[in-house]
DNA sequence: CTTGACGTTGACGTAAACGTAAACGATACT
DNA sequence: AGTATCGTTTACGTTTACGTCAACGTCAAG
């Protein structure tokens, strides 16, 4: 077999250099997201082994991340997606948990939509002050 | 004259304290924005003085932590607001970092989009594994 | 068998966003 | 006049989120 090249051999597990490329982090960061508690990769011999799932989680992460979130909050989050909820009483908590989520969201999209209507008005008014000026 | 209180005179300034009180900081924190000059209150000798233009600022800087936004990129953003567009060439830098400014706010609006559908999502399993197991 | 290329674990460094304590000045009751 | 309340500067401490070595293991290729 010829030299396989360094990128993704297309399987079902990744390497850490693969998985920072993929998503444009550092090594660093996929570790430190690790010593965190919000990746749990598997380990063959000393090696990470990076699943689907670890992926899934890391663009959970990332898109948290982007929102603003505390990487401690992020984690308590993602933890809610496949936190065991076998018994009615841990999908109570689950239930109430998404609430708290949500009501978050909704106040930062509001926040989000003021800011942009803020910017449109805004633009209007400098497209209006060039205009006066030809 | 009695007892004045210590809350707002409903005077056309404020005092660092009343500024800090209103909007829930410390008023350690108000100097803080200061020192990255995102505040710039009247000095009336020694003390800090507050217009209405510092609490509007204020507002603006909040709202912009509570999307996530650095301190300083909220600087460059509240600045962006008051800059002089005198002649065409400042107006159409104002209108590109306007254009820069959308684009951002519109990844974020994605973003909150999908989790905000994800969690509706998977509310909906949940409350179907909570109906099964009545 | 010795390079590389990639991986690993410490461990210290750093930037951002304040907290917190010290030490002091200015006003304001009493 | 005394002290209590609010303000000020200076400066070091803390947390979060990594960056950046250092020092070492491992495995395939030359």
């Amino acid at each position: 077999m010829a030299s396989v090249g360094v990128t993704s051999t297309s399987s079902t597990t990744w390497t850490i250099a693969e998985v920072a490329d993929d998503f444009d982090i550092t090594h660093r960061t996929v570790r430190h997201y690790e010593e965190l508690g919000l990746l749990t990769p598997e380990r063959r011999g000393t090696q990470r082994v990076y699943h689907r799932r670890d992926r899934t989680r890391l663009g959970l992460i990332l898109r948290g991340k982007r929102l603003g979130f505390p990487l401690e909050e992020i984690r308590t989050i993602i933890d809610l997606y496949d936190a065991p909820r076998g018994r009615s009483s841990q999908l109570e908590y689950v239930l109430g948990q998404i609430d708290e989520r949500r009501t978050d969201l909704e106040q930062r999209r509001r926040d989000l939509d003021e800011a942009l209507a803020e910017l449109a008005t805004f633009e209007d008014r400098c497209r209006a002050d060039l205009a006066k000026l030809r």
